[in-house]
DNA sequence: GGCGTTACGTGATGTAAATCACTTTCGAAA
DNA sequence: TTTCGAAAGTGATTTACATCACGTAACGCC
């Protein structure tokens, strides 16, 4: 499946457009390929665009003095990634996004984003949803983290994404856990 | 300012509506008052709305076993709150909200929402804007809980709320910073 | 007013996890 | 294959915070 079908289907889930329509919105992104551990976003850049993966894995991660990682979000296929609060806000990045694996993503600049869904009242509704998601996804999170123990978030995490586990190094799990590789490694050694 | 001026200037922020438009959207708010320790929601019953606070101040929470309490949220005048993954998915609340101090505020059931949203684009457009800027909130707040210990999230949290420290009792701002009271006296008394 | 409940302060103790230091394994490039 | 750097495992030590235990102050309420 290329990657208009996926945007196509994905979109679908939640707004009724018609093949034209589509193919409207379609002409707004622009298609892009990376390579392992290329950068997408670095922190203290401009940000114009948002990324719809396609295929591989994204990690938006935030960098504190230079030293520890902490990561936002592990992107996957037919999830959306990029600063924000940046883009939003026309303001420098404050995190980074590159690619754990190779990665194709389309993408799509703010200015093309609020004109196709000032333009189109379903495209307004998807994108009102997309963000919804994210922001329930987000407070689950935030809930997780005050409420679980490392190991129960540990769990939590692999039960969500199976593939991770072998997809990402540890370390970066650790990362995604706000915990140390240290403690990470002790916690599912220590097994039961 | 009454109810309906404050809720007419908060979407004249982001979305131009004529005054016939906002008084049709506003026709689908039902204003009502609550006292001080009321129930707004509470965990397993059914939610049907959400709520604009014009006055007073709620706290979404969440109960872990009938002992801890983690505050989601301090929902000031402007703020909305709800348990919305519950209103959303049409599921049982597995959250509570209730009222710090007498409250008043515009609630607006999830079918009236969606169906303002689909009758009148600029309305979709100003709910598109809210969820972003909770979302935006809410992935700082997870940053925060990650990147900073207990006093720099204590500090954070005055300085964006000054109100709140003569408003709320101690307990429950130990409680939105996810440690025990105990900690948190501790923190502020042992000063700098 | 007295009385009970709830909020708040503070010491003693236990513990999960950070940190530091070192070793081992792995994977890619020469 | 050898080599080198990154990733991962592991022990010793430290630390922040939870928990337990108790005391005091503040407030509704009959």
């Amino acid at each position: 499946m290329d990657a208009k079908e996926i945007l196509k289907q994905h979109i679908a889930k939640t707004a009724a457009l018609t093949d034209e329509q589509f193919d409207y919105v379609f002409s707004h992104f622009k298609p892009r390929s990376y390579k392992k551990g290329q950068v997408v976003i670095s922190e203290g850049s401009r940000v114009d665009h948002e990324y719809f993966v396609v295929s591989g894995c994204l990690k938006a991660f935030f960098v504190n003095d230079e030293i520890k990682m902490y990561i936002l979000q592990f992107a996957m296929p037919t999830w959306w990634s990029s600063d924000y609060g940046a883009l939003y806000n026309q303001t420098q990045a404050t995190i980074n996004i590159d690619c754990i694996t190779d990665a194709e993503v389309l993408c799509l600049s703010n200015d093309d984003r609020e004109k196709i869904c000032s333009e189109l009242h379903p495209v307004e509704h998807f994108f009102r949803w997309r963000t919804n998601r994210g922001y329930l996804a987000s407070q689950k999170r935030l809930l997780s983290f005050m409420n679980n123990d490392t190991r129960a978030r540990y769990e939590e995490l692999l039960a969500l994404y199976p593939q991770l586990y072998n997809l990402v190094p540890k370390h970066l799990i650790a990362a995604y856990l706000g915990v140390s590789r240290e403690t990470l490694s002790r916690l599912y050694n220590t097994h039961k």
